[in-house]
RNA sequence: GGGCGCUUAGCUCAGCUGGUUAGAGCGUCUGCCUUACAAGCAGAAGGUCGCAGGUUCGAGUCCUGCAGUGCCCA
């Protein structure tokens, strides 16, 4: 079959056909495993083992988009090191399932088919709870699947089987089970507290949804006439509008300037109000006056201090911060309206003492924007210190690890700090509360249940309303790694899967999301509740209760000016985009390359020109190898079919069995060594991944097949696949050749599936063994491949060729001219090396002719000196001599210092006793060679004579 | 205010538990359409590793201080 290619590799129809073909063929699904598998999962390192099979299991939960969301750059760049790692635990042969869904997202979603109703001229309540929710079933009938879609396009390797959506029916369920169970054990609580309240979503918000930012603004000072004297007390405030629900004023105890006014009272301006003097910890003597006015419906501080000393809460606002009936005849008015207005008052009726600047802190909702509110409100929280303390515990202990590291202490002292979660949200999109308030207004029993209960358990009242409340989408999301695999039931998919391997995300929801499926995953997945036969050790549960044993912590993706992308600055990049312009594989490939560990990625399209240049260039490889194969094919020497029977007496690759090269005969110097380099980075490329160091992976591959498989061993081998060499030189040549490739293709699989999945397929013929690329074995690096003199040898060739490149270009000989080289050497292994290789050199190095010579030649103009030989380069066109002076003089003095450097630590006595005996042996073969090489260079200058 | 990072070539970044000559990609310069590839080939230039101390036989790597810069929390 020919295999006529185009020149240019182009990955745009190529990888739509292979992402749907791997959609299609269903290749990454994963069906649950027999139930009558073995004994259940045990902890530790064993648990492994009691597998059917004994067959390793990696697992994986896709954070979760948005519903709401499209495909960034973040998406991409995660999905990419998921899929990587997936790819390769895969090809290693584990049990491996990646888990998609998507997430419902309750504010995001609500607000987006509220925008639609507004396009309409409606609004949410004009249509009622249930038929709004009916619209958004409808959208994201319509819609939601956009990103999974996006990722389809990717080459995700997720199991689409398996898909998930956090509103699905058994998803539901779970999240009222863990609701009803937490409250039967006292750890989740109703309570009027103050919390974020957006005006904008009309809803509470948690702390984490919260960003705080610091703005100009004013600090008015207002003064508050003491009630029986004419003193006043001025307190300062950057919210004067809320003075209107301030039920005291604070002084310090110790504060001396108002101790006399100790038990007084002051009567609030505007309202007309006696309030009580406090004592307070709340004043601090060292801001401002010392005084301040405390309002406990309005800030989160003054409501502690009003709990302290029991002062009445007066709620001055409404749920969209606009003042309410009690602000008196300020109601009605918006919060910043009535602050004009009231600043306008004061100052009318002499209570304005000063406004001046002021930097304040203020809080905006995360999802629009709006400032917050602090709102007194009844509210659902989870009392969070109980499965804190495991969450903390799992972590210290190891269960679970972070990458980078440093995401640990990060985690940490988050933890240690926590606060209760406020758990309700008031929306009407999500998983609503599973709560019943009694509609007897002298009972108003609230009662908690799986389901709707038929009647009030207290009074017997039949008439039942439902909380309206909706949970954090958090809160569900926060129990996937157990839910999405069968929670609460026994599942074989829970024993087997959870815990899982690994999680992928970004920094920004590690409270939001990571710590929270701790938290839930410790409590929900160890007894009592964690379902199945709990019959280890206490500590072995709780080592198999986290959600994940390892969470790698990506970076975020800025663009090449390492600016925030941002839509506001118009410097997002679609991933898509980008992809249409150089290919998933070269995208991907980019993202990877430049995931170091901690550091943000600055994306840079030019990067990525550069790896469509790789997967072209791995392309015409590919064209380069199939020209030949096919030209063996027509000759009767050799053809494609036969590769797989050529080891290990079958085909090599019907299971996952084989993980280096089969069928490769090391016959020349070239096969050895590259054969040898192909397993030494094999073996790093592997270790590379199992420290999720996808830059170390992704760039030792690119040297590998750029650097070292095109730039040498295609033009090494090249001769021998010509028409005039003999047939077995050809038939053990092609062989090579494509057992080479194809075990390379294995190699660049997981980061770049697309063009290793087309290649290989052609390598088979369309006869594959396997449905995919993505299920052969990957290669491990076996040292038994490894010949380190071939590589030493090889490195002592490619310096001599590249000596007389270098050579070539100094002395101006023209490209295509052929040139006579001499070389002299006195180690008659080298001459032995070169001769043997003779052939190469004078190929690759353009040379007319090699023959050696028995004195030095390092003097010679032309020349060059190395440790092991000196090679020259015939050629009547004079040098540069300047050029070469100045070039000379440069290397003598890099060879003095560094000849310096080396005596002074050989002749410290101290350092032989200590440096390790590898180290000072490098060092003195490196000093015998610089003191070869440096007479060299200078008995060459002198020759050159002076300037 | 508390905490955590970062500072290495023009740009973006590697450099692992300190150990021989500090690397890569892109960009720049020179010469080549050498029948796999000009999205290519060959060659070259470019770094007092932010600054100042310290530990050590030995520091880009560890410690302290300073400067610049970024992030998280309050």
């Amino acid at each position: 079959m020919p295999h006529d290619l185009p020149k240019a590799y182009e990955p745009g129809a190529i990888e739509a056909r292979w992402a749907e073909y791997w959609v299609k063929e269903k290749l990454f699904s994963v069906p649950t495993p027999p139930a009558e598998a073995g004994p259940p999962k045990n902890a530790g390192e064993g648990a492994r083992a009691t597998q059917p099979a004994t067959q390793p299991v990696f697992s994986l939960l896709l954070p979760p988009p948005n519903v709401t969301g499209r495909l960034h750059m973040g998406h991409m760049l995660n999905q990419t090191q998921m899929d990587v790692i997936i790819r390769w635990h895969r090809m290693c042969g584990d049990l491996t399932l990646w888990l998609p869904g998507t997430d419902h997202a309750g504010i995001a979603t609500q607000m987006m088919v509220e925008r639609q109703l507004a396009g309409e001229g409606k609004k949410r309540r004009d249509l009622g709870r249930d038929q709004f929710i009916e619209r958004v079933w409808e959208w994201k009938k319509v819609y939601g699947g956009a990103i999974l879609d996006q990722m389809r396009r990717l080459g995700a390797s997720v199991d689409w089987q398996r898909e998930y959506f956090t509103m699905d029916d058994n998803l539901s369920h779970a999240v009222r089970e863990v609701f009803v169970r937490l409250y039967e054990e006292g750890l989740i609580y109703r309570g009027k507290y103050i919390v974020n309240w957006c005006p904008r979503c009309e809803t509470a918000i948690s702390d984490l949804e919260v960003k705080h930012e610091d703005v100009p603004g004013k600090l008015y000072e207002i003064r508050y006439p003491v009630v029986g004297s004419n003193e006043f007390i001025t307190v300062a405030t950057t919210r004067p509008e809320t003075m209107l629900g301030d039920t005291a004023v604070a002084v310090n105890e110790k504060d001396e300037r108002y101790t006399h006014l100790h038990g007084k009272k002051v009567r609030l301006p505007l309202m007309d109000r006696e309030i009580p003097i406090i004592l307070d910890e709340l004043a601090n003597p060292e801001f401002g006056t010392g005084a301040v006015k405390v309002t406990p419906a309005h800030d989160p501080n003054d409501f502690q201090a009003g709990l302290r000393h029991d002062l009445p809460q007066i709620d001055v606002m409404d749920l969209h911060a606009r003042m309410n009936e009690n602000a008196g005849p300020y109601a009605g008015l918006d919060r910043y309206k009535a602050r004009e207005k009231i600043v306008q008052d004061l100052e009318a009726q002499g209570f304005l003492v000063a406004i001046k600047d002021y930097t304040l802190p203020i809080a905006k909702c995360d999802r629009c924007g709006t400032v917050v509110e602090p709102r007194l409100s009844t509210q659902w929280f989870i009392k969070i210190e109980p499965l804190a303390k495991r969450a903390i515990e799992v972590v210290e202990k190891g269960y679970i690890r972070f990458t980078p590291e440093n995401y640990k202490q990060i985690y940490l002292n988050w933890m240690y700090n926590i606060h209760d979660w406020c758990i309700s949200r008031q929306l009407w999109w999500g998983h609503r509360i599973p709560a019943w308030h009694c509609n007897n207004q002298g009972c108003k029993e609230i009662i908690v249940a799986r389901e709707a209960p038929q009647k009030c358990s207290k009074c017997g009242h039949a008439e039942l309303s439902q909380d309206t409340d909706v949970l954090d989408t958090w809160f569900s999301s926060g129990l996937l790694p157990f839910t999405a695999l069968g929670w609460p039931d026994a599942t074989k998919d829970l024993q087997t899967f959870y815990p899982t391997s690994l999680l992928i995300t970004g920094f920004d929801i590690l409270f939001f999301w990571v710590a929270r499926m701790i938290m839930l995953g410790c409590w929900f997945m160890m007894p009592p509740h964690k379902p199945g036969k709990a019959d280890a050790s206490e500590e072995e549960l709780l080592r198999e209760s986290v959600p994940f044993r390892d969470v790698y912590i990506h970076a975020l993706v800025r663009d090449a000016d390492r600016q925030k992308m941002s839509k506001t600055k118009g410097n997002v990049l679609d991933p898509i985009e980008v992809i249409g312009k150089y290919g998933t594989d070269a995208t991907r490939f980019t993202l990877a390359a430049m995931s170091s560990p901690g550091t943000d990625i600055a994306f840079n399209p030019s990067r990525t020109e550069g790896y469509r240049a790789f997967a072209n260039k791995i392309w015409n490889a590919a064209r380069f190898m199939f020209m030949n194969v096919d030209r063996a094919e027509e000759a009767g020497i050799w053809k494609l079919g036969e590769f797989g029977w050529t080891a290990e007496g079958g085909r090599p690759h019907a299971g996952i069995s084989h993980t280096g090269i089969a069928g490769f005969q090391a016959v020349t110097l070239e096969d050895k060594w590259i054969l040898s380099r192909f397993n030494n980075v094999a073996k790093t490329v592997n270790e590379a991944l199992v420290g999720y160091r996808f830059d170390e992976a992704a760039n030792r591959i690119y040297d590998f097949f750029w650097g070292e498989f095109c730039d040498w061993y295609i033009e090494l081998v090249k001769p021998r696949l010509l028409e005039n060499a003999d047939k077995e030189t050809v038939r053990v040549a092609c062989g090579n050749l494509v057992a080479l490739f194809e075990a390379a293709l294995r190699l660049l699989h997981p980061v770049m599936p697309f063009i290793t999945e087309e290649i290989w397929h052609a390598i088979y013929d369309g006869k594959p063994p396997l449905k995919s690329l993505a299920l052969a074995a990957y290669p491990q690096g076996d040292a038994g491949q490894m010949d380190l003199t071939a590589e030493t040898n090889m490195a002592i060739l490619q310096d001599l060729i590249v000596s007389v490149r270098n050579l070539r270009a100094e002395l101006k000989v023209e490209t295509k001219a052929k040139v006579p080289v001499e070389v002299f050497t006195q180690d008659a292994a080298i001459r032995k090396l070169i001769e043997e290789n003779q052939g190469a050199v004078e190929r690759l190095a353009n040379v007319e002719k090699l023959t050696f010579v028995e004195s030095p030649l390092s003097n010679l103009p032309g020349a060059r000196g190395t440790a092991r030989f000196d090679v020259h380069v015939v050629y009547e066109k004079k040098i540069d001599v300047a050029a070469e002076r100045e070039r000379l003089k440069k290397e003598i003095e890099k060879f003095e210092k560094e000849i310096a450097n080396l005596e002074r630590q050989l002749s410290n006595e101290q350092f032989l006793a200590k440096a390790p005996a590898k180290v000072i042996e490098g060092m003195r073969n490196r000093l015998q060679e610089l003191k070869v090489l440096l007479p060299k260079s200078q008995s060459k200058l002198d020759e050159l004579g002076a300037a």
